[in-house]
DNA sequence: AGAATTTAATTGACTTGGAAAATAAATTCA
DNA sequence: TGAATTTATTTTCCAAGTCAATTAAATTCT
């Protein structure tokens, strides 16, 4: 289907944001057979190492405030993907913890799900995949 | 504030989607004192040739679901900056146009706004900000 | 030690965004 | 023509974002 005409001021941002919503959309529409998001997808990738985070910590790497956290990590207790953990150390911070069930549905969808970076790569050739990661990070 | 180690898959689309939320943080900004949010903003913009466009050709021009279109135009009708009309060639779609009022506080607005673009380009330079664009471009 | 401040996470109110279903007009086709 | 299908938009329902306020624990400062 063709694009209609549109302006092309802010070519750049508007750039970004479509990549970003194409991206995005073909995540998404990979996840959604298996029943989860995005976020909850980010969220049991990062917690695959083993490492512990806490909320905040945890906010950040999936890109999302500490409310919509609080929100997207009740969801995944009560559907028994994660749990919470009060750290020994400091009794205000909470670790999030997979479950043994959160980790059979990440290794269940990774198997799956194609990594996005390769699709991408396949697309750009991995010299310009790199220049456009250091671009990107070059924005402030 | 040090970022948290993270996992360091998926980093391309990753990378894109923290550029993307850093820049719509930084016009959002600018926009706020303006009472009037990112998409809004496109939308004007793109009404600003007067060429008619319909819901759905709108929706991909502002990147928005057709449904959050909607609720958009909603709001912008009820400011007074657009209105529907029926096209009369087709009676399924629907012609947005701006009003006056919508024409003047473009205006306004981009004169104080400053350019998205300009900003990163400083940043990036002129050659890097080019080849950003088309790196872009070619994730499908 | 004890009051004041800072930090971490949550809650609540409100607005916005997204997917699927519903509505309504146009087109196809038998 | 008229039933079936496609297309354009809207409605509905749920999830996410923001912001301010709250709770609770740790730290600072006399």
């Amino acid at each position: 289907m063709d694009q209609p005409d549109r302006p092309m001021t802010n070519q750049l941002s508007y750039a970004l944001a479509a990549a970003h919503r194409r991206i995005n959309a073909s995540l998404n529409a990979r996840l959604r057979g298996h029943g989860i998001q995005i976020e909850a997808w980010r969220l049991l990738e990062a917690l695959e190492s083993g490492q512990r985070f806490t909320m905040g910590e945890l906010a950040e790497i999936v890109l999302m405030n500490p409310p919509a956290l609080t929100k997207l990590v009740d969801r995944m207790v009560s559907d028994g993907l994660v749990h919470r953990q009060v750290a020994q150390s400091d009794h205000r911070k909470i670790n999030v913890l997979t479950t043994a069930l959160g980790r059979k549905r990440m290794m269940q969808i990774r198997r799956e799900i194609e990594d996005q970076d390769a699709s991408i790569q396949r697309q750009l050739g991995e010299s310009d995949s790199q220049k456009l990661i250091s671009l990107l990070q070059g924005i402030t």
